[in-house]
DNA sequence: CATCGAATCAAACGATCGTTTGAGCATACG
DNA sequence: CGTATGCTCAAACGATCGTTTGATTCGATG
C-alpha cells in the first residue's frame, strides 16, 4: 500500500485526506496515528501539532466534508425551487445527488463511509454535532417537502424523510446487494443509484 | 455504572449479554475486555478461556441473534405466504416486524445497534458472513417479492430490497430524528414504526 | 548577518489493549 | 480418600495506543 496524498499539498490538507481514507476503512478507534501519518507521509507529532488532538482531527474531517455537502445541497435545493413548476424528483434530486456525487470524489471519495459509519456510532454527542451542522438545511428541505405533499401530516412527513435518508445512507455506504459491474463506468452507475433512489423514494414519500 | 447481568445465568451467557450492549454503546474496537467482564461481573480470563479470543466473542454474538432474526422471519414468511391472497404489505411485515422486536427485546435490546454500526464497518469478511447466515432467508423474500412484483426486471427488484433494506436498518439504528415520546409505550412505538415502514417501502416497491 | 517563530523530527512517556500463565478452588468419580 | 476435570482468579506479558518533549531545521524579518 503506497501514500495516497499528493506530496506537493501542505501536512495539515495530506492529514486530513489520509485520515478520510482511513477512518472509512478502519473506523475511528480502529485507524492509528502511526497508520494515518504514515500514509499521509508527515511525521508522528503532526496530527497533535496542527489538530491538538485525535478526537478534533476526527471532527475536521466531518467538518470540512459536511460543509461541502451542505452548500452543494442548498445551491441544488435554490435551483430546484426556482422552477416554475417545483416537483418531487427535482427535490429529492437535490437532496440525493450531493451526497452520492462527494461519496465518488474527493479524495479516496470514501467520506460518506465514514459518515454512514458515523451513523451507526450513535452518540449523543454526534448527535448534536450533526443536528447543529445539519440542522437548518434539513428544515428547508422539509419545508419543501411539506409544501410539496400537503397531504400528509408533520409526523407522517418526518418519519417518511426520515426513512429516505435511510436508503440514501445505506446506498451511500456502498454495503448493499448492489455492486458497480466492472464494464459500468463510475459515473453511469451513480446516475443509476441516483434514479432509482429519486424513484423510490418519491413513491415512498406519495404513498397513501 | 452498575452491573446489568444477570448474576444467576452462566458465565458464557452473561458474557455474550454484556458483550451485546458494550459492542453496541462502544462499537467493536472501543469495548475493552476490561469494561467487558467487569461488567458481566465475571473474571477477565473468562473471555479467552470460553470464546478463545475477542473476535470469536464477536462472532458469536452475531450469531446467537442472527439465528434468531432469520428463524422468525422466515417463520413469518412461511405463514404469510401460506394465506388465500398473499399481500405485499404481508410479506414485508414478515421481513421488518421480527428485525424491529429483536432490536427491542433481549439483554439491553440493543443488538440492532450492534448490526447496524456493523452494516457501517463494512469489510468483506463481515460482508461474507452475513452473507452464509443471511443469503438463504434473503432469497426467499426476493422470490416472495418477485412473484407479487411481476412487473419489475431482476436488477430493479433487487435494487428496491436493498432500498428497502437501507430504510430498515436506520430505522434499527435508532439514529433517525424521530424519538419515542415519553408518553408512548414501546409496543406502540414499535407498531407505528412497523406501520410506517411497511406503508412507505411497499409505494416504493410498486413505484411506476 | 543575526534572530526569531513556525514546522518537523526522533525518541520517549504512561496508559491501555488482548492474551497467557500458573496457582487455586470446586465438584465428580474410581 | 485421592485424583482428575472444569472453571475462576490475580498477575504478568509484550504490543500498541495517543500524547508530549526537546532538539533541529528553515524561511522570513529586522
Amino acid at each position: 500500500m503506497g501514500d495516497t496524498v499528493n506530496s506537493s499539498a501542505s501536512t495539515k490538507e495530506r492529514i486530513l485526506t489520509a485520515a478520510e481514507a482511513l477512518f472509512a476503512q478502519r473506523g475511528f478507534e480502529g485507524a492509528s496515528l502511526r497508520q494515518l501519518t504514515a500514509a499521509a507521509g508527515v511525521n508522528l507529532a503532526a496530527v497533535n501539532y496542527h489538530f491538538g488532538s485525535k478526537d478534533n482531527l476526527v471532527e475536521e474531517v466531518f467538518k470540512r466534508r459536511l460543509d461541502q455537502l451542505n452548500a452543494r445541497r442548498l445551491a441544488a435545493l435554490k435551483q430546484a425551487s426556482g422552477q416554475a413548476e417545483t416537483d418531487l424528483e427535482a427535490v429529492l434530486d437535490a437532496f440525493i445527488r450531493p451526497a452520492l456525487e462527494l461519496s465518488h470524489e474527493g479524495g479516496a471519495g470514501l467520506f460518506m463511509r465514514v459518515l454512514a459509519r458515523a451513523f451507526a456510532e450513535h452518540d449523543d454527542s454526534l448527535r448534536k454535532f450533526l443536528s447543529d451542522n445539519y440542522g437548518h438545511v434539513m428544515r428547508q428541505f422539509t419545508a419543501e417537502f411539506a409544501r410539496l405533499l400537503p397531504q400528509l401530516s408533520k409526523e407522517e412527513l418526518y418519519w417518511r424523510i426520515d426513512l429516505v435518508t435511510g436508503a440514501l445512507t445505506h446506498a451511500m455506504s456502498g454495503f448493499g446487494i448492489i455492486q458497480r459491474k466492472s464494464d459500468v463506468s463510475e459515473t453511469i452507475h451513480r446516475e443509476q443509484t441516483i434514479a432509482h433512489l429519486v424513484r423510490f423514494s418519491a413513491a415512498g414519500l406519495r404513498a397513501p
